[in-house]
DNA sequence: CCATTTACTTCGAGTCTCGAATCAATGACA
DNA sequence: TGTCATTGATTCGAGACTCGAAGTAAATGG
């Protein structure tokens, strides 16, 4: 009855998701973040031009007050500061600070390692990031600007 | 920096995972459910034994009082029932109703529909499958009794 | 200049999650 | 049998997340 792949597949990639957060989650909480937060501060990286709020929030799958909402939580720790767009001032960019810098290294580093995908072979991990980025591909390129590599989210 | 296989295997993963929640949601609206309620309802097989609240927090990585909130929302919509354990008074068994039996199939065939996943060549569905499945063994079986996962009340 | 659009924030409401406290049933044991 | 610790579940209070509606400020297009 469950012998379809596709179920196999979605079924296997959704518990190891929840494993994944189960895992991290208390290593976040050292950190003062939540998996929301930490998803936030992962999708900015230092070694691109920081995201406006409306960048932020189309790769995070969210909307513009959840956003605003989230980057709140980080400026209260300290981790980002907003910064006007000179090009637009309507536009506010996300900056992280040094402490956002090392926080997010840290969540990075906590993630990799708990991960379930820690304990694969290097030549296995290599085959799965084929199929996953050609899946990904064929979803078809996220609105505006996306960097290649990019994805943060949403937890909802 | 980021061309570690493992790196991307995650982020892809994630990002396929936000995907997929995104997704979904719009067609859950009109089931009258969420993530985490849609989620509670696919994790009843109507093919296996009723599960109890316990066995079933287990399985969403959720603790006990998360579980009752979930069920009740369940209740609500009519979808599922609690019945006591013959066995053990104090546990209660969690059992689809007629109307949940066929939400929960609707549910399944709407994420299956909408998966990323879903335009992979049946090949290559079946690596893939063999590869998650061979993470997940590799993890351990779950635990009868694991302790909660976090998110709620905390920070501030 | 004025209307419209865009980026963002604030507010209110509903949802989710947790820890602490509580209750009932079970199990162990003298 | 009676007592006590344990276990399964619920209730309660509070923090966190998410969204739609409404509002503000800046840009855009006549």
């Amino acid at each position: 009855m469950t012998d379809q792949p596709l179920e196999l597949v979605v079924r296997a990639s959704h518990e190891i998701s929840l494993l994944t957060s189960d895992r991290i989650t208390k290593a976040l909480e050292e950190l003062r973040l939540t998996l929301a937060t930490a998803h936030a501060l992962w999708a900015i990286d230092p070694g691109e031009p920081a995201p406006s709020m409306k960048a932020l929030a189309d790769r995070l799958f969210c909307n513009a007050p959840n956003l605003s909402f989230l980057v709140n939580q980080l400026v209260e720790r300290g981790y980002v500061a907003r910064d006007v767009d000179a090009n637009d001032r309507r536009s506010r960019v996300v900056v992280l600070t040094e402490e956002g810098r090392r926080a997010r290294e840290r969540v990075m580093r906590v993630t990799l390692e708990q991960s379930p995908f820690a304990g694969c072979e290097p030549e296995e991990l290599s085959r799965l990031a084929a199929i996953l980025q050609r899946v990904l591909d064929r979803t078809g390129p996220r609105p505006s600007t996306r960097p290649a590599r990019g994805g943060g989210g949403r937890t909802g």
